[in-house]
DNA sequence: ATAGAATTCAAACGAGCGTTTGAATTGGGC
DNA sequence: GCCCAATTCAAACGCTCGTTTGAATTCTAT
């Protein structure tokens, strides 16, 4: 009888098939970023990987799971440096991290990972933008358990460096914080939504994110809702 | 010989068909929000407006065409309503806006839509929001189209609000400004990534603005890149 | 009342999708 | 050299998709 399904973990590792499977994983790496999830047939992607179509299945199962190996084969070690970075700058500065620290260890192991073309380079954080806005639910159910430990430990840290913000009011700014993060990142053509964007590709990103944090940190800085005059949003209501 | 596509414009008012496009409308508005476009089918779309299958194709000629019809129904009015608010506050006040005035005539608009169940409210919002972040080519192109003219409109008013930033250091801020705000609109369950989420539904939509206008004036008022310490993104490289 | 256009309808078309199957092939341990 | 598990392969399955078709129906202007 022919195996239905791969046994979870054979005797022999994974390096006899891990031509193929890496093949899979670039391939899938690269047209989930274009296309999107939905958008992406598996026939194109076998296509472009010289696997045979069947060879997905074989290896992670269905569509899905493999989308989700696509992603956490880079997020895992991008999060747990984040949280090293964090952790790291708590235990060498002094008793609480400003704002920008923070922020920089957030930053920080993104941009190596998009500097890094072995890593997927920037091509990888366009699909993790992108999978922000995925209205698939199978993706958003699997985005929140991934992130919620890191954003729960990052949330804690900004409570510190931001005492005159309420638990709930600093939900709402890393709310903003990750959609322009995401935004930025997820951004093709969004980039000829306005006008020129020059310097060279290689120190485009760096730009892109010394740009980003003097933002994120001005608005996190904030006064909160209520220390100053509210907009007037709707005249005569 | 029957029709294969009905003449762009008949002699009769479309008043008689449109129950069916009007139906055929929300219930695209309420899927495309929902599932997004390449996930929502015309099968379940057109059970849900209880219109015959073909009746897309009749009234709209493709599926994409409808989108863009879904788009333009609640886009167009919109913006006009922020170009004359734009206006309409250039001509009271002194002889340059402040940044607090010009994102509040982005804002309210938005606002008023959020709030306007007769036009959409908040679903309508959330389905712009998803279609910033699709992949798919005609949708980034439509929307490049769509909002070239406010964007360039405001980014000349920033400017001179802003006079710190340069043209290039403006763009890249209202890029971020968007993202914020697409990323916010198109939150569903995005909120349940960051615990707990009070008040109730009606007065959920200011407050939340409410929050999110601090955060952008604030960021949009940031010292411009190079005024001030960079942050040392790679140590040791 | 009737002609003619506009609309609705059930049915089908052709294509592409994710997945499964069972045989063929490969590769390492005895 | 042989065996058995792991992998690759071509082919097919069942299903859903957007779109088209041509007849049936509804509506309106005369």
């Amino acid at each position: 009888m022919a195996a239905t399904r791969p046994a979870r973990k054979s005797v022999v590792v994974d390096a006899t098939s891990a031509d193929t499977k890496t093949r899979i994983l670039d391939a899938a790496e690269e047209l989930f970023m274009e296309h999107g999830f939905e958008a992406t047939s598996l026939r194109s992607l076998t296509s472009a990987a010289s696997v045979n179509l069947a060879a997905v299945n074989y290896h992670f199962g269905t569509k899905e799971e493999l989308f989700q190996t696509v992603l956490t084969r880079r997020l895992d070690p991008m999060n747990q440096e984040r949280i090293d970075l964090l952790e790291k700058l708590e235990r060498e500065g002094a008793r609480s991290l400003n704002v920008e620290k923070i922020l920089s260890s957030m930053l920080i192991p993104a941009l190596r990972l998009a500097r890094d073309e072995k890593r997927g380079g920037k091509n990888f954080l366009r699909l993790v933008g992108r999978a922000y806005a995925d209205p698939a639910p199978f993706i958003r159910h699997f985005l929140s358990q991934q992130y919620a430990g890191m954003i729960s430990r990052y949330k804690e840290a900004f409570l510190k460096a931001l005492p005159h913000l309420s638990r709930q009011e600093l939900t709402w700014r890393l709310h903003f914080v990750m959609g322009a993060i995401s935004y930025t990142l997820a951004g093709t053509d969004a980039h000829k939504l306005f006008a020129q964007v020059t310097a060279s590709d290689k120190e485009n990103d760096e730009l892109l994110l010394q740009r980003l944090a003097p933002f994120l940190v001005a608005g996190l800085k904030a006064p909160a809702l209520g220390d100053t005059r509210k907009l007037e949003l709707v005249s005569g209501d």
